[in-house]
DNA sequence: TTTATTGTTTAGACAAATCTAAAAATTTTA
DNA sequence: TAAAATTTTTAGATTTGTCTAAACAATAAA
């Protein structure tokens, strides 16, 4: 069993992990708030425990126990933020925090159970997939909406940034999970979209655009 | 904010509270599975905080700011337990370490729409009262079987002992909540009760009896 | 290919919660 | 009420996760 701690490192390493580049000791440091000296002393605790492979000077990659064990707490999260937005009526910039807190508690039994309590929801609230329980993840299509261009028709099936102010943000302009869209045009000089949200016309920033995941169809 | 042990030590402490007479260090190490060592550090810290009234060697009570802290992690325990049983169907002895874990998240607005989401109950699956957000407890008349003579007519309503076998145990019986009994005899000798649980007949030693809460009715 | 810059690790210290062993206070027993 | 037993506290150490400051390594610039 892992600490509190040594989970939240495995999980902010998960993230930070890309097509088995290693990871650096920074930016896990500033992902956990926290300082490079800390994070070197608890990489090495990892390694020590297997779960991470280490090389002085070269970053830490997950071994697959470390990803393993990542990619459960994941599924911890995702599914709790589930249940607070389709139970408990929280609204999809709300989970975030308490979902952070949900998912370090110890009981298979309670995740197996919730997970059919929901009805083995395939994303979370914020169209982020949600592994099962043996860590696998269903395949999903998305595509930025700052690659589409004019005449791109498609729904919105997630976003790549979580924060309150954001999220929203896209509620203010009704750009929800499920809508349609349609782009009318990509201005030239700053990137920014003009698009149809089911007929009602409205302009976002290349910023927005990035963080907003469209299926195609 | 109190930290997860600062909290655990609180619940305890309010446990083995009885009309205002002071909790002993022992008691609570025993109850904590700590050292007494362990125990008087910890309660200069809350007494630091204000959370208890503390005298050396005197032992220690709850202050009011202790108190309410103390009640709301058990509000928080016994609407976990809730969820547990009737959302997740879990058993009424499978839901109390996992709720010794949920306690301690940190959210109003969670308990707030748990307590809607499950009705807003006012025991939990072990009979035990939910306190309101308050710290208010609805008076529940309990009498302990143990204390029944025969003839007396009533319903379970409680349980004052949590284990898994003891809990198991009852379920065996056909002793849960909701239960009618009626005694049919105390056995002189040994202290155990003859009754009918709903037309069957069954004994129970004393030592059961003491931990069965009746409604007499 | 030296020098600067950036990134990482080590050394030593600290706070929280725990422990053991010994000292002190309280309560019980004689 | 003095001795014995029990309970509680103190002193000093330990573990976990963190920090600062300084040393070290890798990378970029001159
Ligand atoms: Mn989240
Ligand atoms: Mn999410
Ligand atoms: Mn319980
Ligand atoms: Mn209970």
């Amino acid at each position: 069993m892992q600490s509190y701690t040594e989970e939240n490192y495995l999980k902010v390493i998960y993230h930070l992990s890309e097509a088995n580049h290693p990871v650096q000791t920074n930016a896990i440091a500033e992902r956990i708030q926290t300082k490079a000296a800390s994070v070197t002393d608890m990489i090495k605790k990892l390694s020590e425990k297997e779960l991470v492979n280490y090389v002085k000077y070269q970053g830490v990659t997950l071994t697959e126990k470390g990803k393993l064990t990542a990619i459960n707490i994941v599924r911890k999260h995702r599914l709790w933020e589930v249940f607070l937005v389709d139970k408990l009526n929280f609204k999809w910039d709300e989970v975030h925090e308490v979902a952070e807190e949900l998912e370090h508690i110890q009981s298979n039994l309670l995740i197996e159970r919730l997970d059919e309590f929901l009805d083995f929801p395939k994303v979370d609230p914020h169209g982020d997939p949600i592994p099962d329980k043996h860590g696998n993840f269903a395949e999903l299509a998305f595509v930025k909406l700052s690659k589409l261009n004019s005449g791109d028709k498609g729904t919105i099936t997630g976003v790549s940034e979580h924060s309150s102010s954001f999220l929203k943000h896209l509620e203010k302009l009704g750009l929800t999970l499920g809508k349609r869209i349609e782009i009318i045009e990509v201005l030239e000089f700053d990137g920014s979209v003009e698009l149809f949200v089911e007929q009602q016309k409205t302009n976002i920033s290349r910023e927005v655009a990035k963080h907003i995941l469209i299926t195609k169809n």
